[in-house]
DNA sequence: TTGAAAGCGCTAACAC
DNA sequence: GTGTTAGCGCTTTCAA
């Protein structure tokens, strides 16, 4: 049985209330009573129970985490690093990461709603964002605290961080018209996520800024698995006439457009030209190292927590929104295009 | 402000005992005080206040998990994944995931003690197990709820799954000689994680079983990130007399390894044989497709957050040890030993 | 500067 | 069957 604060006071016969305040470290109690409150404390090695200090202060300092995941087996280094970034910001500030994992849909709402009604956490923080996203629109409507990575269609009053995909994909495009590209693939994201639609915006809008035709740029869908990354390459390279350069979405359909093209016998780099979007650590060393638009996703993470965190203590000043600048990073799996 | 017990109780005119007990389906109840209760709570929303009843309970309902990372960036597939088995296991028994990263060390430790005297959870799920597990040895000696992935040196009386690691790695090098391979190197895990022990003792058993000449046996030292296998194949394949087959001892490192073997321009599965250990769903769509031991980690996540659910409860009956039975997922990152 | 008393929302021992 | 009372461990009026 851990020591409470009845039995600090018992011990230096004073009241609970001062123990209580002594150890909050309130200025109405003399310096005296809080050493020797501080030294019976330690003495007993108490430790508050957390529990009863979030009844008592109907507050939870826990913030939730809704992984949405597809399919059962779920392995996206993406996340791992996004969970340490808001882990580590969170163990910082005082507050504990409530995570679960769900796949989108009616349960996956029914999971905000449950953790918001039963008082586990005073925020969430939603990650993926759709360009409709159910999510947003049920922590707007009650008005719970919330910071988004990531935006949606329509009204953007609530806070978030994001790194302008549009732009990202700009610095791709330019890059790969640069080494002669004019027909090109791309697999994107699924529709529904909203940064699918900004970097699809931004590689048709530098496209054609570049004056290149609009048929030679050719669209295909992916999951944001490798191996959907694998099937829509095949699919592009399949075509009768093949883009000279892919540039995936993320880093790991990236991976799997390579692994396609080199089944094939293709020199990624040379044959055929591919990037991605994320910069996660493998990419540096996959073969080759994977040109990509670095997404600083642990910081992202940290951001996110932290203007959410301010959001809960109501210390947020105005709606924070922060858009990154994206840059590219340029290795080894582009080279100029193949003459025809 | 959400509904409380009391005002159900206030609603039907009765006590709030009775109310509780309703909601509880005790039998000393009646049935039509009971449907009242219902009702009621049902019309007023009526959602328990978890942390009022975890206070009560003494009890939280919630299991830690304290990733062990190194290095800022933290990006391993393998963790998003038994992450989402553990969560998604303890979403249907009831209980909550509380997550955070501590770099192994004193500051990990203290994080446990923290959690635990707090009472911010009821167990801990402990993952990647060291040969020396202080982590282990604190939760023993407090005899605190917990269950492990992985197992350690020394006395084994805690709850733990496991897969054969040993095996594992037989089933690797008995593959690799049967393609002819008789020069082999090693990409060994940390020397602390007990994992290494086991799958480091089989490869030698192996070796020795079959008769093959120790000194051709090389092994190196990386750290499970896809770079150190990069950096160590590269060492491995520098020697004056390379090995034709590389084991790494996981799929990351062996990543690492292939990356490294085609910047030299050699072909993996032909001029160089690789194996990796995990079967993340990444080493289906490499190039080549990569020849692994197959690890559930999902389940194994799932497993592990039953057993320690069980031990919280106190349902465990005896002590509970699984050792799963490792598989070989023949793929095509290897093939005959090249003629000298 | 300190303490008594009330209460956060829930459960449980014990009476009626 | 149901209500009374007490209490989980903590914070917070309000009085002294």
């Amino acid at each position: 049985m851990p020591a409470t604060i009845k039995d600090i006071a018992k011990k230096i016969g004073k009241s609970t209330t001062t123990v209580s305040r002594a150890l909050n470290d309130f200025d109405d109690i003399s310096p005296e009573t809080k050493d020797l409150v501080r030294q019976a404390a330690e003495d007993l090695g108490y430790i508050p129970n957390i529990m009863a200090q979030r009844l008592q202060k109907r507050q939870t300092d826990t913030i939730g985490l809704i992984v949405p995941t597809s399919g059962p087996r779920f392995s996206d280094p993406f996340f791992s690093e996004f969970i340490a970034g808001i882990g580590n910001k969170a163990a910082q500030m005082g507050y504990d990461l409530l995570v679960s994992t769900r796949e989108p849909g009616d349960q996956e709402l029914e999971a905000y709603r449950h953790n918001i009604r039963s008082h586990r956490v005073d925020g969430f923080i939603v990650v993926r964002t759709r360009r409709q996203d159910a999510r947003i629109n049920l922590l707007r409507k009650i008005g719970f605290p919330f910071a988004a990575f990531g935006r949606t269609d329509g009204d953007l009053d609530f806070p978030y961080v994001d790194e302008d995909g549009e732009l990202g994909m700009k610095l791709v495009i330019d890059y790969l018209a640069k080494l002669g590209h004019k027909r090109m693939g791309v697999i994107a994201p699924p529709g529904d996520l909203e940064f699918s639609r900004y970097r699809l915006n931004g590689i048709r809008a530098k496209f054609v800024e570049l004056g290149l035709a609009e048929k030679d740029l050719i669209v295909v869908q992916g999951d944001l698995t490798q191996r959907s990354g694998y099937e829509q390459a095949n699919n592009l390279l399949d075509m009768p006439n093949p883009p000279t350069a892919i540039a995936a979405c993320n880093d790991l359909m990236a991976f799997g457009a390579m692994s396609a093209a080199q089944m094939r016998g293709l020199v990624v780099g040379r044959d055929l030209s591919i990037t991605g979007f994320d910069n996660i650590p493998m990419t540096e060393h996959s073969h080759p190292p994977l040109t990509t638009v670095n997404q600083p996703i642990y910081q992202i993470g940290s951001m996110v927590c932290e203007m959410l965190v301010k959001r809960i203590c109501g210390e947020a000043a105005d709606l924070e929104q922060v858009l990154l600048t994206p840059s590219l990073i340029v290795r080894q799996s582009c080279g100029p295009a193949p003459l025809a």
